[in-house]
RNA sequence: GUCCCGUUCGUCUAGCCAGGUCUAGGACACUGGGUUUUCAUCCCAGCAACAGGGGUUCGAAUCCCCUACGGGACGCCA
């Protein structure tokens, strides 16, 4: 079997869509399973937008997630230059051949495609003028994804501007046949645009790729209707690097949107993906992208990590929270780190969730005191808890401290151990909800959690002589 | 407006091509229960869909037609 060749060509404009990023996904996973070359050519032929800064944003985007190209720029190839600005001798040509074959025609300064068939003029409602139409054969083929699909197209169209600058169909068919192109996987909005392009490959004498028409990916409801556009909250990949998410958690959502492996298998690591990946499983109608499931996969991934991984990409996060500093404790980290993970899907929810861990001066949560209140005076049981805290066997560590102050008061008092618990948790933690319990307590270790009952009937002491409120 | 494509739980989807095994499966979300005498993890359970109509057939989510709805294209943008 021939080698097979994809290729993904966006154009830099700054912002790399994550709709671009599942095109440029689908493409690399089949060329990876196909063991083919994965190439990557830009189209930068608008001059205006076309700065190194954009190309930057999309070859991050494209490392960040892990798909690296075969040929292309700063890897090179035999069938380069990989940028369009760089190809004009290319298009020069492509365009002389049609006009010299006589198959198109210059007009205003332009040059435009010259269709076969029947003309006649008509007024278009759309364009609100009178135009020239072809009744031309329609262009038939069997796509990858649709199977078969046909279409005329109705009008000549411009392959050269009056400015000499080739044009969209033009640049990208002469490129897929230059660059050896045998399958095109792209978006469905490039689904009409395919007969023009299989009149192109037919005049310039070429044998057409296999067409793949990926479905598209739609905003959100919430947000809008339509296809995703680049001004849609979370349209660009960038925001969930930024917001800390995995690429391999990105990655199996995005293959996810439009695709599916056989059977019920949804955690697909790189190889599997790889490995599963083909056009049969590739769904017609449009996906929405909603980030439920992505925060999942997100939380899965990020439990699977190794905890020194995982503390390695926490630390900076609650650096930049200002919640640790250089000199943490390594191992204290991993402690805290190990009880917060099970808990979360996303790293960026972590800084609020285990500050009070390296925080003297934890806020206590007003709506946790004022439940606390149903069941009397959080204070009075507090002070009850520090009270069974007279004979601690030596070297007890935290849980074991704290269990021991809840029973005795428990016992004490005749109110059941449930009413200390939380009562301990908002004087330990600030809040209500957390980690397990006396796994805070273990980690804080005895002296600490003695110091942080002592403090929050103090603290309460003192906002309850200031008054009422807190 | 014209042309093209699509339509299974709220969302992502399996099933459709090779009609019966589908009282339509999984996952996310949601709800309830259990565990943890706390909790956003975990476990269990529940909720919830074949767009509508016609046809073919003994039998249709699966094949055909129509309608509705959704999306896309229609640029000397890519």
């Amino acid at each position: 079997m021939a080698e097979v060749r994809v290729r993904f060509a966006p154009s830099p404009t700054g912002f790399f869509h994550v709709g671009s990023a599942r095109t440029a996904l689908f493409n690399w996973l089949y060329a990876r399973h196909c063991e083919g070359t994965f190439v990557l050519r830009i189209e930068d032929t608008d001059a205006r937008r076309n700065t190194p800064e954009a190309l930057q944003v999309l070859l991050d985007g494209m490392r960040w997630l892990g798909l690296d190209w075969d040929e292309g720029p700063e890897v090179g190839g035999p069938h380069g230059p990989y940028f369009q600005s760089e190809r004009g001798e290319h298009y020069r040509s492509a365009v002389e051949a049609l006009l010299a074959s006589g198959q198109a025609y210059e007009r205003d300064g332009a040059v435009y495609f010259r269709l076969r068939g029947e003309r006649y003029r008509e007024h278009d409602p759309y364009l609100g003028e009178e135009v020239e139409k072809v009744r031309s054969e329609p262009q038939v083929w069997e796509d990858a994804v649709r199977g078969r699909v046909e279409q005329a197209v109705d009008r000549d169209f411009p392959i050269q501007r009056a400015s000499g600058e080739p044009v969209f169909h033009l640049v990208n068919v002469v490129d897929d046949i230059a660059m050896r192109i045998t399958h095109v996987i792209r978006g469905e909005d490039h689904l009409t645009n395919t007969a023009r392009h299989l009149e192109l490959y037919r005049a310039l004498g070429a044998e057409p790729p296999v067409f793949a028409h990926i479905p598209l990916l739609l905003k959100d409801p919430a947000v809008g209707k339509g296809k995703m556009s680049k001004r849609d909250k979370g349209a660009l990949l960038a925001e969930y690097r930024e917001r800390h998410f995995l690429p391999a958690a990105v990655r199996n959502f995005l293959a996810l949107l439009g695709w599916s492996p056989k059977g019920d298998r949804e955690v697909l690591p790189l190889d599997d993906l790889v490995e599963s990946f083909d056009f049969g499983g590739i769904q017609k109608g449009a996906a929405r992208f909603e980030e439920g499931k992505l925060r999942h996969l997100n939380g899965h991934y990020l439990r699977e990590l190794p905890i020194e991984t995982y503390t390695w990409l926490a630390r900076p996060l609650l650096a930049g929270e200002g919640i640790v500093g250089e000199e943490v404790d390594e191992d204290y980290l991993q402690r805290v780190l190990a009880l917060c993970r099970p808990k979360l899907d996303l790293l960026e929810d972590l800084p609020g969730y285990c500050d009070f861990f390296f925080r003297r001066e934890y806020p206590l949560e007003e709506a946790a005191l004022a439940r606390l209140r149903k069941k009397g005076d959080p204070r009075e049981r507090a002070e009850e808890l520090l009270g069974g805290l007279r004979h601690l066997p030596e070297g007890a560590g935290g849980a074991e401290v704290l269990g021991e102050a809840v029973e005795t008061a428990a016992a004490e008092s005749g109110h059941g151990e449930g009413v200390y618990r939380p009562v301990a948790r908002v004087a330990l933690s600030g809040r209500l909800s957390g980690p397990d319990l006396g796994a805070i307590a273990e980690v804080l270790g005895p002296a600490e959690v003695i110091a942080r009952l002592e403090r929050f009937a103090a603290r309460l002491e003192e906002a309850g002589s200031a008054g009422a409120g807190s």
